[in-house]
DNA sequence: TATGAATGAGTTTTCATTCAT
DNA sequence: AATGAATGAAAACTCATTCAT
């Protein structure tokens, strides 16, 4: 799973792409020649370090992804309390969508990105692992809030997951259809997704 | 929002698109000699019905959206009770995953359509009416469920709605992580989901 | 060289070509469909009466020089007296150039027709009927100006049909650039013309 | 008027076209491909330094033109004398023409390029200053053969001017219809067209 | 090592011509 | 006879990739 850390060049090119990204950009409609431009490097360059365009841009993709998910295991780590993790979550998803991208959204619903490996099934789509992180992760949550009480009933393994997920899931949807949700305010949304939880696994 | 019925030619370019992405080709890597090819008629008739390649991607993705909810609805409606509604959704989503083409994943996460036109926001993405059906008929769901006295306690508009969905949303997940949830089969993932409803609304 | 009448659709079709040039168009930016939309008949129907695209319009051309000749010996026979004859000339020129197409400009200068049959040589540009009626009737002026004793030397054959098409170059080159020439107007130039050609002729 | 001076490779996909014209194409059917080809580039290279055909096209006969007239000025200036000036000026037509390309018939009709530009008026064409500078170089003529003697009358500032350019465009019909004037040599036709100025002008 | 000018394969798009009606 | 929908050959244009500097 070429695990090997990225040279400064490589950072700065894999960064540029996901500026572009973050910025509104269409992965599919990215050039090289934007690549180039944002990372401030020559065209060629990027082909010193990298095989083709497509591999470039699915490494930026996975290298963001790899960030993100350390970054919020910190932050969730540093929380106290189930309902604080949970809430600091919603936070992580906010700033990482309000950057119009999303990694939670990938790893959740996994359509983007294995579709940029033309007709790719999910094992060789490159973020098997990182999916493989959230789901440890998810299980420490539902951990934390057993021990806290917080939650009694988790009735099997799938189950608790699930739930946990669903409700990321939904504030995920609330915040990208915002528009269709013109009175319930980010609060609301937050406490509703948290209240499902509780309600869910008691 | 060009709410024309589309004539014979038009039909069959639209459906040629449709069938290359069920075939898991990715929308914004389709050919014109590619839909010339799948509707079965001249690259110039694609250009004699409509201006440019994406608006006739954009317009198939619409135009199959419309069939599908149709579809979504009649078939719900037919069904008798909370419970059998629900799971004739789950049914619907597993079909239309398996086509590879989910108007559900879009409509619901407004990921994946919204960035095929530039940068635009959802108001002139002109799946929006789209989106509105799926709220006004998740709200006849609940309707229906509060009537039967499966649901109890619907606790404010937008948690009720929220908790159908995100019951969808974890299914969909589901799905498209099969690979992840090895010893979870399709119908404890639906019987999950359901079961997540019912605690949540009660 | 094809002297047959045309047919009442053949007609409307060469009439739409010539309405085209002379609101603007360039002949070799026009359309079949916009031959058509013009004369008001299918596409289909000019493929009826003419082989190619080229064809056609060179034919509209043609048809439309025939009538400008035809109209253009009419109006100067009918004027008598030498100056009251070429600024008879003057005016029709002032009247077809203000329709944009100038048959006396392509016979004139025979720049732009020729190139329209790929780097034929003037023989087979069809034109050449039109070329020699126009200096025939250039003679029939002179004359009618040595009559009159409006002119005395000729010297030599050549020369003097010479001054009178320069005359009337020169005058068309006013038209052409009207803006060039903010301090001159119309009648200037018109009497400088004529003025040209009685200088030189005695 | 976009001045700046033309890089390497510009020059050569300019000169390209020309060469391209000279040979008798029509500028309106060059094609991209011709292009690349005669200038010895690839194709991409043009759109790497223009935007458009129709750009690129309307730039290399504006070049042509600042050529042209540069070598004409540089031409009439080291020659001495009314007379020689004029005849010089009937050697740089002769080749210019047999060049299949008149900067001269484009400037004094005025009829081709302004129409490879839409429609436009003659100010927006990318001529009108070069239309400038030769009618300048026409004042000058004139006040040489005014100091010389030989020219007396001048009768006005449009008559002169009219007149030389008079003479030029009777010598530039003689030549694009030389064969409608097979027993008038080349001498002949520019002792004519000198004769009419000396006639005109005293 | 780093670059970006140059390329041409591969697209999109146009439009003269055909032909079923 | 007349049409215009349909076509595909041919044209314009794009952009990933290369390679001389």
């Amino acid at each position: 799973m070429d695990e090997r850390r990225y040279s400064e060049k490589e950072t700065a090119i894999l960064n540029g792409i996901i500026d572009l990204i973050k910025n509104g950009e269409n992965p599919y409609s990215i050039k090289v020649s934007d690549i180039a431009l944002s990372a401030g490097v020559g065209k060629g360059t990027i082909y010193d370090y990298f095989e083709t365009k497509e591999e470039v841009i699915s490494k930026a993709i996975l290298f963001n992804m790899d960030k993100e998910i350390e970054q919020l295991i910190k932050r969730i780590h540093i929380r106290n309390g189930f309902k604080e993790k949970i809430y600091e979550i919603f936070h992580i998803i906010i700033e990482n969508l309000e950057n119009k991208f999303s990694t939670f959204n990938i790893l959740m619903t996994a359509e983007n990105f294995p579709e940029f490996h033309h007709k790719n099934s999910q094992e060789n789509c490159g973020c098997y692992s990182h999916i493989a992180r959230i789901q440890g992760f998810i299980e420490d949550l539902l951990t934390c809030g057993y021990d806290e009480g917080k939650i009694k009933e988790i009735e099997g393994e799938y189950y608790g997951k699930m739930v946990i997920k669903s409700s990321l899931l939904s504030f995920i949807n609330y915040l990208t259809m915002k528009n269709m949700y013109k009175n319930t305010n980010m609060n609301e949304a937050m406490d509703s997704a948290y209240h499902m939880v509780i309600k869910s696994l008691n």
